[in-house]
DNA sequence: ATTAAAATTTAGGTAAGCCTAAATTATTTT
DNA sequence: AAAATAATTTAGGCTTACCTAAATTTTAAT
């Protein structure tokens, strides 16, 4: 059994593998949780006498197969609790996570189970990403973002990539809600926005913007 | 903010005060809580200290007003997920104890209050014991057990007193089920006894289950 | 009312998880 | 390639929440 802070420091390692080939740095894992180089570097060392991690002094650390299961099964909690506060509860994307990282720590199989179950075996939370099956398998997918889209092109919308609150609130106004089809109209020339088609009614949103919204081709 | 093991003895205390109109013993709380007569003596010092009990040295500890508001709104959260758990996960009675226990600890005004209404306000909790209100309120009414009731009368079966395992599983193979209504027939003299009837059928059991059996009087 | 027994507290220690400051290693710049 | 800078680790402390063993207080028994 992992203490919360070792759980912690594995979901962190895993989210920040996503974008680097190599080793995680002790500094990205410390920013990340909110804490100090010094305090991660002991925790690597406890982590790869568990063997949950490959860590070499002064070069980061690597999940192993296990510590890679290990990382997943948190976080398909975390995701279908994402699920369960948004569809049953009504909570709003831009609320969920904080609950969430206190219950993805719960231990109980059967309940990470009969909530799946309960939720209908949902294959994404509520902001586009996939959950893990419990065995901790995942089939990673490149994000297609609305800006990848050529015009003419239409994508459902199913997650963000910057889930700030003022972001999610953003889209709240402007009634982009997940799981949306968006059509691209247009693009202009001098700044990129792009005239998209929504429902009934059509709008202009940056490319900024567009960049943050992941999509499925449909 | 109170850590786990402050909520824990704050709940031990509340459970241990409803059998003793004095102060519970640092005894009590350390077999309850499965941990050392020195290791609760620092707890309570430090809950005295926070206004959430008034502990006098070698005579025990009693809840103030807020203690017991805190104890109470922990027990509210233990309740509601037990409901969820039997009402939409199909746990048993005796597997939600174990996760309801870590679930009680999950900070969040919000969740608690969303789950109460998505389970419709429950009053009980599937062991029949009340659920207190948001602001910690609770209406304590002792509980009436089967074998306080007389020849002919009836009662709903809401709650057993020992939860154990092993009882739980007795009643389910009785098919004496939580809600169901019990009428006690005749009792035998020479053991007390009751033969009671339940739905279409008639059974007997012994004066010591009748007494682990709460009901309300119909 | 002593004494014996039980309950409780104090003293001193341990492990986890955090911290700061100093030392070490890696990386970048010149 | 050496020097400067940045990243990382080590050393040494702190707090929380445990523990055991010894000391103290309360309670029960004689």
């Amino acid at each position: 059994m992992l203490s919360l802070s070792e759980e912690n420091h594995l979901k962190s390692i895993f989210h920040l593998s996503i974008n680097s080939e190599d080793g995680v740095s002790t500094n990205s894992i410390a920013k990340n949780l909110n804490t100090k180089a010094s305090s991660v570097t002991e925790m690597l060392k406890k982590l790869n006498e568990k063997l949950l991690i490959v860590y070499i002094k002064y070069h980061g650390a690597q999940l192993t197969e296990l510590g890679r299961k290990t990382a997943l099964k948190i976080i398909r909690k975390h995701r279908l609790w994402e699920v369960f506060l948004v569809e049953k509860l009504d909570f709003k994307w831009d609320e969920v996570h904080e609950v969430a990282e206190q219950l993805e720590h719960i231990q109980s199989e059967k309940l990470t189970n009969e909530l799946d179950k309960f939720l209908n075996f949902p294959t994404h939370d509520p902001h586009g990403d996939p959950i893990p099956n419990p065995a901790g398998f995942i089939k990673i997918i490149p994000k297609l973002k609305l800006s990848d889209l050529g015009i003419g092109e239409t994508g459902k919308f199913i997650g963000v990539k910057d889930s700030s609150s003022a972001f999610l609130k953003y889209l709240d106004k402007r009634k982009i809600s997940l799981g949306c089809n968006i059509k691209v109209l247009h693009q202009e020339e001098f700044d990129q926005s792009l005239h998209i088609g929504l429902d009934e009614t059509n709008l202009t949103i940056s490319i900024k913007s567009a960049s943050n919204l992941y999509i499925t081709k449909i």
